[in-house]
DNA sequence: GCCGTTTTCGGCCCGACTGTTTTCAGTCG
């Protein structure tokens, strides 16, 4: 896969010209590596099956950008790309990774004083040879010393699960303040992106000043980057950023729209105002200097004559014009999932009983879950043999009767060979209520072995669920590749369903495959994979997925009552 | 360099905050 290679290179150029004053391209550059970072398809594979002309279709990619990339996948290299680095030879990606350093610092710096990496700009800020250029004072040189330890703390995004709880503890703090009217997170938080950069809230409040003062001396913070009357900005120990911003109510709903994002969508949005002789920003839609809308983001959203959506939608990814055709899709709700059909318990890896997972789950308000502990090999995670299955169904089968109020099916998350052949036997499978197909070995097989291998798993009849279908763990290992229109085809042709794995590190499918799957007619079952009570809560993540991928309740196997989910499971 | 309900040419988002200035450039989102 070599997007992520050719999104950084783009960042690169697009600094690069920024350096030089050079108009327009910058923004060019930087939309076409925020779009390719996205993609799910190589952009060697778009180019193999259909030259420059495939790549032009990627939105932000024209002629130009198009033949850069023909070019790197060709000789490896972009010409453009090592002409400017000559010119300018710094370790872009490192340095600009510095707060408060840009490329204008970053070029002068380097004419001034030869600095080409954080090492360079380390010795000569301790040094205190930063003070002696333009624009350079003690607290800058100070705040870049800062900076580099951030750098190279390798602080960077977190996960959504782990950010999440955050936010929403400070929300609720704000929220409880008298000052306070309304706190709200926006941004990716509100977006749900599996990973956030920062968590930005915002707020009406009575007496900002007050809001701003309790919010930068709170626990968590371990330094404030900025404090103002409207916005105020801080580092948490975490090294996660966090932003207020204080709005007026009128333009509360302009401002949430904003924020929340993300870029590409509020671009586009406001492409759609100025279309209509509108203005946006985030005080408000204006017409001249009358507001037209910004109370509510509802408000604006209707006056551009364009359907409201839910966050987790704005991506750009062509959810404006179905909005403008009044033609979105309706999709999943949170409250509409009623169960969780993967978890682990005592019996393999998990840490709780059977039980105890029951009654949580019925705390959360499932109405049924699941119980997949591991099997087929010894090896991994304490996974059962056919023997100890039996046995496990029957405990399950007596913990069904001991609760109300929740029904448990009897699962197992069973290894798919090398071969595509499940590790337990079929009649033994057979008696099971559900069974999940999984990969956990041989992740490194080629493109087609690994497409065979599911499509044969697949092909097994007691084959409920094709679970973790990558095995992609964010930011620490990057999934397998298959064929998905091969797999999306025989996933349909098999009514095999394909998980969203809930799990933090997993939530897998990724949003922009459980697009592909739908539009394919997949059904899309959600897990959490929980190892324990506090993991059920997972769903939640998930689901998101399943919402930023576009699923409308009828495309979610969890959204089925428990007779028909048995009904499905026994087709 | 991209893009098209105003366009195949001529547009392209803009306000807050900081640190350095003595009126503003650079950075960020």
């Amino acid at each position: 896969m070599i997007n992520l290679q050719v999104a950084k290179i783009f960042y690169q150029i697009a600094e690069y010209y920024t350096m030089d004053d050079v108009a327009f391209k910058p923004q060019a550059y930087e939309r076409a590596a925020r779009l390719i970072e996205g993609l799910e398809d190589d952009l060697a594979d778009i180019y193999k099956d259909g030259g420059t002309k495939a790549l032009m279709k990627i939105p932000g990619v024209g002629q130009g950008l198009a033949e850069k990339i023909e070019e790197y996948i060709k000789i490896g290299k972009i010409k453009e790309y090592e002409k400017l680095k000559k010119a300018c030879p710094v370790d872009l990606e490192h340095l600009t990774a510095v707060q408060g350093l840009g490329p204008k610092s970053i070029k002068m710096l380097y004419q001034k004083l030869k600095i080409r990496t954080l090492a360079d700009l380390e010795k000569a800020a301790r040094a205190g040879k930063l003070t002696a250029l333009p624009r350079f004072g003690p607290k800058v040189q100070e705040n870049i010393l800062r900076g580099i330890q951030y750098v190279k703390g390798g602080q960077g995004r977190m996960l959504l699960g782990y950010a999440l709880p955050l936010a929403r503890k400070f929300e609720e703090r704000l929220n409880n303040l008298p000052d306070v009217e309304r706190a709200v997170a926006a941004g990716s938080i509100r977006r749900m992106k599996e990973t956030i950069g920062d968590i930005d809230i915002l707020a009406i409040a009575k007496r900002p000043a007050k809001v701003m003062d309790y919010f930068c001396s709170m626990t968590e913070v371990d330094r404030v980057l900025s404090k103002g009357q409207t916005r105020s900005s801080v580092r948490l120990h975490s090294g996660l950023d966090a932003d207020l911003r204080v709005l007026s109510q009128e333009s509360f709903g302009a401002g949430l729209q904003y924020f929340t994002g993300n870029k590409d969508h509020n671009v586009a949005l406001r492409a759609i105002a100025q279309g209509k002789k509108y203005k946006l920003n985030e005080y408000g839609l204006w017409r001249g200097k009358q507001m037209a809308a910004g109370r509510t983001e509802e408000e604006v959203y209707k006056k551009l004559g364009v359907q409201f959506m839910p966050p987790e939608m704005r991506e750009n990814t062509g959810e404006l014009d179905l909005a403008a055709k009044n033609k979105l899709p309706k999709i999943v709700n949170y409250d509409e999932v009623l169960g969780d059909l993967q978890m682990h318990s005592e019996w393999s890896d998990g840490a709780n009983t059977i039980l105890e997972m029951a009654e949580a789950a019925k705390k959360l308000g499932h109405q049924y879950i699941a119980i997949t502990d591991h099997a087929g090999r010894l090896y991994i995670a304490g996974g059962l043999k056919e023997k100890e299955l039996l046995k496990q169904m029957a405990e399950i089968e007596k913990a069904d009767k001991k609760v109300s109020g929740i029904r448990i099916l009897k699962g197992a998350e069973v290894d798919i060979d090398k071969e595509g052949k499940l590790h337990i036997e079929d009649k033994v499978l057979a008696k099971l209520d559900i069974v999940l197909g999984a990969i956990h070995d041989n992740f490194k097989m080629s493109k087609e072995a690994m497409t065979k291998r599911i499509c044969r798993a697949m092909q097994n009849q007691h084959m409920d669920i094709w679970v973790h279908p990558t095995g992609r763990l964010i930011g620490r290992r990057e999934g397998y590749e298959v064929d998905w229109d091969e797999v999306f085809a025989q996933a349909v042709k098999t009514n095999t369903a394909i998980e969203i794995n809930a799990y933090p590190e997993r939530l897998d499918l990724s949003w922009q495959n459980v697009k592909r799957a739908i539009a394919a007619g997949v059904k899309i079952s959600i897990g959490t994979d929980a190892h324990a009570t506090n993991h059920l809560s997972y769903l939640e993540l998930g689901t998101a997925v399943a919402r930023r991928g576009w699923a409308e309740k009828k495309d979610v196997l969890n959204c089925l009552s428990f007779e028909e989910l048995l009904k499905f499971l026994k087709r």
